[in-house]
DNA sequence: CTGTTAGCGCGTTCAG
DNA sequence: CTGAACGCGCTAACAG
């Protein structure tokens, strides 16, 4: 009981412009040479039946779609705003159409294995972290489909670009920062430990402590999920098994304000008890209370540059096979400075 | 210069297994009957070859997508996230999938008027607010295209249906409420002239004064855009001009943020000096200090029934002209209560 | 239960 | 500069 639908094929333009098929194709794809005249009859017999192109024999015909995807665990993230913009802005500055699907982690098709954006209505994916497998990534790549990926790095053995943050770097200086501020012992608050950021966030804190003589207690380093409920119950237990902890580096934002509930259910005060600092500078961090010391993730820029290197990938075959982005460290009034004796 | 790529084809499935084409498509699309044994065959043809169905194709033969579009203007709020969810899941729990796309305010191309999603390749879609202009509504709904409309009413003369909140309802509540609270002198932060939703937020701001005796003062109503900048430079003149106002009501919670900020610079306490409340009961609105009374609209509720009533329009023709969700007062600490005479 | 075949709407040779 | 004709990959009758 499907509604049906009539529309104006590229024949009827033909027919009432009084031209053929090839000639409508021609003005609409601005190929070949056309008389202005006849090109007149063509846009007006459009307009007239208000036609507009098939996408999907389009494709098939021309094996071009001028379109590409991004494809994505989610779409419902604070950041993920600032990734599409910088996507969306790139894609249409190259007069490029972007189709957006979100995973949401379901499995795919085990008979048929397809994937709502493919090579068949785009010319190329953006791969947002881990939203498609090793696997199947594979499989695009060896078909020489254009791919970037964006924070996750490539299967191993293959050569596919990616567009990621300078985590560890970013990591390091927070933690140096804190280290400046005279904080000796520094907890840090992991990310999911197959995510690729946390995983170098955790390494950029560990160096630092190391460049700074400084020993990394195991006990200091909690598991996070980059989710506010998972860190304030994991803080709480931390506060509880290790008081003298003088500061708390979270991997993300969000691990950054449960963390912060944590720190008040105890009674402490931030930064005059305890000091904080998070990773991101999400929207919500300048609104905490104190406002949230935090590591400045370039996300549109990321979503700007991958952008940039899947359609220069499409156009020329080649791309960076590695593109980082430099963090930037926003002090605001979470770490405080440690007066007493280091 | 663009990269090419080869992909197998239902012929090369097909030659694999030793059938035809049209078996190959039964398997696929689980029509008609195929024996136990045949149907493996095809399958594993199909893993061999990792071969998937060229959408394109499909759509052009079978005159169907399976597939649900989303026209948005842009992708980029903070209620996006939520309106999103709410299409997903419904959406992957009929099987259908899910494509947006951003106008971002970008015009059509005059020559050939084509959206990127439209009945090529969606069998329906989803307009959420002004992202496609009357006209060509009326066109798509012409031709049986099926439509819901997501805040935004229909074209005069069309029916095609629409979800969207109780604003009136929920800004008479919330107007009630603070006069209840005492206060007299309520000023309106309105939203954007162009906005239905803002629209009837102010219509109910106003029909509640009414209901209580309450004069509406034209001075009281400033107006805004939905903008917390917007929202702060209004403010700081309204204080100025109308220093005795008690309360003030935003017409959302980006623009109750900016009050915040302009009244505090004024010198003023929330809410012991001057009352606010917000609408939306967007993500920031608990961490404001104080934290933001508001009316909190079931954005992710508008989204499930907004596909709910797409998929129930695509399959049966028919769908609800109205949907209205209701919405809920929060109550949280920025409009205390004026204990003083009123 | 399976194969043959005719389009779906369009872009693209190739003639003229 | 324009038209005729083929084929892109697939589904949907229709045969058998």
């Amino acid at each position: 009981m499907t509604t049906t639908t009539t529309h104006p094929t590229i024949a009827d333009v033909a027919r009432q412009a009084g031209v053929s098929t090839a000639t409508v194709s021609r003005v609409i794809n601005k190929s070949g040479n056309v008389t202005a005249d006849t090109i007149a009859r063509v846009q007006a017999a459009i307009a007239a039946l208000d036609y507009a192109p098939h996408s999907g024999a389009r494709i098939l015909a021309s094996r071009r779609a001028r379109t590409i995807g991004l494809i994505t665990p989610t779409i419902s993230d604070l950041f993920f705003t600032d990734l599409l913009r910088g996507i969306e802005q790139t894609v249409y500055e190259h007069d490029y159409t972007l189709l957006v699907h979100a995973t949401h982690g379901r499995p795919y098709d085990n008979i048929i294995p397809t994937l709502p954006l493919n090579h068949h209505n785009t010319d190329g994916l953006i791969i947002f972290t881990n939203s498609v497998d090793d696997a199947r990534l594979q499989k695009l790549h060896e078909r020489h489909f254009p791919l970037v990926l964006l924070h996750r790095s490539p299967p191993a053995g293959t050569d596919i670009p990616c567009v990621t943050f300078e985590n560890k770097d970013g990591a390091y200086r927070m933690t140096a920062h804190l280290i400046a501020c005279g904080y000796r012992r520094i907890a840090f608050l992991a990310g999911p430990a197959e995510n690729e950021d946390a995983q170098w966030r955790e390494q950029g804190y560990r160096e630092a402590l190391v460049a700074h003589v400084l020993a990394v207690d195991p006990a200091l380093i909690v598991p996070g999920d980059f989710n506010a409920g998972v860190a304030e119950t994991a803080v709480i237990h931390l506060l509880q098994s290790q008081p003298d902890i003088q500061a708390i580096f979270a991997a993300d934002d969000e691990s950054a304000r449960g963390a912060l509930a944590a720190i008040r259910q105890s009674g402490r005060r931030v930064p005059q008890d305890i000091a904080l600092a998070g990773f991101d500078d999400s929207l919500l961090s300048q609104y905490l209370h104190p406002p949230l010391t935090t590591v400045r993730a370039p996300i549109e820029a990321a979503g700007r540059a991958a952008a940039a290197q899947l359609i220069q990938l499409i156009h020329t075959g080649h791309a960076d096979p590695l593109t980082l982005l430099p963090t930037e460290l926003v002090i605001r009034e979470s770490c405080g400075w440690r007066e007493r004796n280091p």
